[in-house]
DNA sequence: ATAAACTCCTATTAATTCGATAGGATTTAT
DNA sequence: ATAAATCCTATCGAATTAATAGGAGTTTAT
């Protein structure tokens, strides 16, 4: 399960991503609609920020802004940001590498070998989990139960 | 990342498949081989055996075996007993399921819709992933490595 | 200039989870 | 009987997570 901040993070990010692009919005705002606790928030979005996701304006009507596309903005790199590596072994792990302390021999390991194959499947499709994805979709349910 | 427990709990089911089938293997015996603290391993096979994947023989010449066949033992299964859901959002669980604090509309929310597709395609991916799988991928790498 | 309204940064705390350990009860082959 | 195994519950320390606190630094309206 994702943690709270990852979640956050995802939920700050849409909220941003349906405002006017440039538009500095304030954390007390962004928390007060996804009911995040602001200091809580603070952290994440400053993460956000040093990661080169977004942006910010100090100072009277300052703020937080998008800095890459809502469509460049994906879960996988959001997910790597708050809870390390998306691989489910550390020795399958591209960014995170880690030799698994017992193995006899990486080369001929079965378990390494599924966890590779799930890796980089997971990889591929949390990639495609863009920001502009889930407006995308937000916007064809809307739609859709509209018409209900 | 897994914990530890799934990782052991991965280890151990594979040790016991490329054994004798029917054959009660002592709770020492994988300990030692696979580099694992024998109280914690305890736990791990009791509730694997409480999930009906092993069954056991106390006493002198007792130990674990195999109850389930190799290939029906899947990695989905194995994670759901150790880590809980396998969905990175409660609220798109099936077994987990639990509505998100502060989502005003589920039907339309993008965030869930992105993560019920990631979380069926995770599952399909898991499940395919049996110890038969593991146990016939290690055999196909050693015999690649041997012909180098 | 100054005060208000922001972000930035570090430190601390409370709660939970994880990994491991301890010890005795129970069962069974010899 | 006894030795050797599983079974079961309880506990503990360390690490992680979620949240809070407080103030330093920055910008802007007045």
């Amino acid at each position: 399960m994702l943690s709270k901040k990852t979640k956050y993070a995802i939920n700050a990010l849409v909220y941003l991503a349906k405002g006017k692009r440039g538009e500095a919005i304030q954390i007390s705002r962004i928390a007060e609609s996804e009911h995040i606790s602001r200091k809580f928030l603070e952290a994440i979005l400053l993460a956000l920020k040093n990661a080169g996701v977004l942006s910010s304006k100090k100072g009277m009507a300052g703020g937080y802004y998008l800095l890459m596309e809502p469509s460049e903005i994906n879960i996988a790199d959001v997910m790597r940001l708050f809870e390390g590596p998306i691989a489910l072994l550390p020795c399958v792990s591209h960014k995170y590498y880690e030799k698994c302390e017992e193995c006899k021999d990486e080369t001929t390991c079965g378990i390494r070998n599924v966890f590779a194959e799930i890796r980089n499947e997971t990889v591929n499709q949390l990639k495609k989990a863009t920001i502009q994805n889930i407006l995308d979709r937000e916007n064809i349910l809307e739609v859709a139960m509209k018409s209900k």
